[in-house]
DNA sequence: GATTCTGTAG
DNA sequence: CTACAGAATC
């Protein structure tokens, strides 16, 4: 694990007045299906960035202005029907850049899936957005694919951890601990729970990061996804794979993070929850 | 045209203290995505008998709850995806049959697409529900299918008619004349409006069957459908196609007969509006 | 234009 | 269970 340096300089949000601005990460199933919900969530949180995942849709068909006409900045990287990621600030970012490709140009196959967006979010601290690969069954294609990209994510971000502090979120489909999902029976097999990937998962984690969340709260039953099917939400039988990984510098300034939980209730929702963390 | 005797009985609905009850068909375009529509419209309408066409559903997918709770009996005759008619009753029905097999076996290999389906209305008044083929282009497959249908439903009724008075209504996808569409030009090959539907038509007509909605409505520019396209509605470029015709006992006892365009102004409409007829 | 299916994905 | 694509139907 390399030496992190202090944060060299205030970040932007700073710079204008926000004492506790606000970072969140949401899955979101459908910018376009969920525009509703993620505007009304964003009047009512004021979240002042937000990480979507799975937002199906290109950059061109981005549903931009509802966004821009609530004083965001936005940021997409996206597909048809598949994949896609997004942030949305309040202050307008630098050095965005889509994909594994502009830092390990190896590895641009990868990027054909459309699942990693960064930014410069205050000078010496760089977000990452990821939707992690789903994984599909055990040990199938989709399974592999899974390992092999979190892999990449490893190399990509040992290099990132040496330029400064990171904050790392997204939908990771990786529940780290057996108290972040509601059974962790039959774990060997169960994606999302195995040994490999929780392996991988550790390894990105050593090099410096902090599950932001477990700052605030140890208490099993807290979960960011339950299946639409059978009254998972209903149950509470979700899993925790939401995360906001966050480097010390970060972590030192880290006021609270939360899963909140209420628009998974709302009528056709997200199966996702959003995150928030709280930074002074 | 056999001889038709007059009403033996009172109807049953005179039975039971409903003054003048209202007989409807309509065209939901899938009664699962209409089902808020037509509940509600039964609510505010208190029709008696609602004959579906285009429900989409099989027989066991069909969904009676509904109208169970509003004191409808439900009778159906549906497939997959498309076709599918059904009759709801407040009065429980006998002599419910499907298809034109019942009565003509030799034609049952028309009953694979779910488009008639009648039961006993009255003691000497039968129903006859029927979705009558679109036919596609002109001088299509679909089109030659059409016309045998028309041919079968003319033998079919030629047999009911004698035994006494029928109220035969449903989704005929035929205007019977040029007052009957918006634009009758190019009427030879517009399918809907071909002298060979009409004139299909007109020989069951001649059965013994009145118009109902004519008996009271002379002028032109009344329509049942409209196409979702191209804002047809709202210049009200439609087509008068839903149709409910009567033998002569019932034609008698007729007092109302008009289209309802309220649905079609909803959102998420039917592409076609219902038809009421009112009896004493 | 609106709905349905099949297939894919999660 | 929800969403999207693409094809077919009307």
């Amino acid at each position: 694990m390399p030496m992190l340096p202090p944060i060299r300089a205030r970040a932007n949000h700073l710079d204008c007045n926000q004492p506790m601005p606000k970072i969140a990460t949401w899955n979101v199933n459908s910018i376009r299906t969920r525009l509703d919900h993620v505007c009304q969530w964003l009047d009512s949180t004021g979240v002042d960035y937000l990480c979507l995942q799975e937002t199906k849709v290109t950059d061109a068909e981005f549903p931009r202005q509802p966004f821009l006409d609530r004083g965001y900045h936005v940021y997409c990287s996206g597909q048809k029907a598949y994949n896609g990621v997004a942030i949305l600030s309040r202050q307008p970012l630098a050095g965005v850049e889509a994909g594994f490709a502009p830092q390990l140009p190896s590895h641009s196959e990868l990027d054909t899936q459309k699942r990693l967006i960064r930014a410069q979010f205050a000078p010496d601290v760089i977000l990452v957005n990821v939707y992690i690969p789903n994984g599909g069954e055990y040990d199938s294609e989709k399974y592999h694919y899974k390992l092999h990209w979190l892999k990449t994510l490893y190399v990509y971000l040992e290099q990132l951890t040496t330029q400064g502090e990171v904050i790392l979120c997204g939908d990771f489909n990786i529940a780290p601990e057996d108290k972040d999902l509601f059974d962790a029976s039959d774990r060997a097999t169960k994606v999302g729970a195995t040994d490999a990937e929780r392996n991988l998962l550790a390894a990105i984690r050593d090099l410096g990061f902090h599950d932001a969340f477990r700052q605030f709260t140890e208490a099993p039953g807290h979960y960011s996804w339950w299946d639409y099917r059978s009254g998972a939400f209903r149950r509470n039988h979700g899993w925790r794979i939401d995360h906001l990984y966050v480097t010390p510098g970060v972590k030192a300034r880290a006021c609270n993070c939360h899963i909140d939980i209420a628009p998974r209730r709302l009528p056709k929702p997200s199966d996702h929850a959003p995150v928030i963390l709280e930074i002074e």
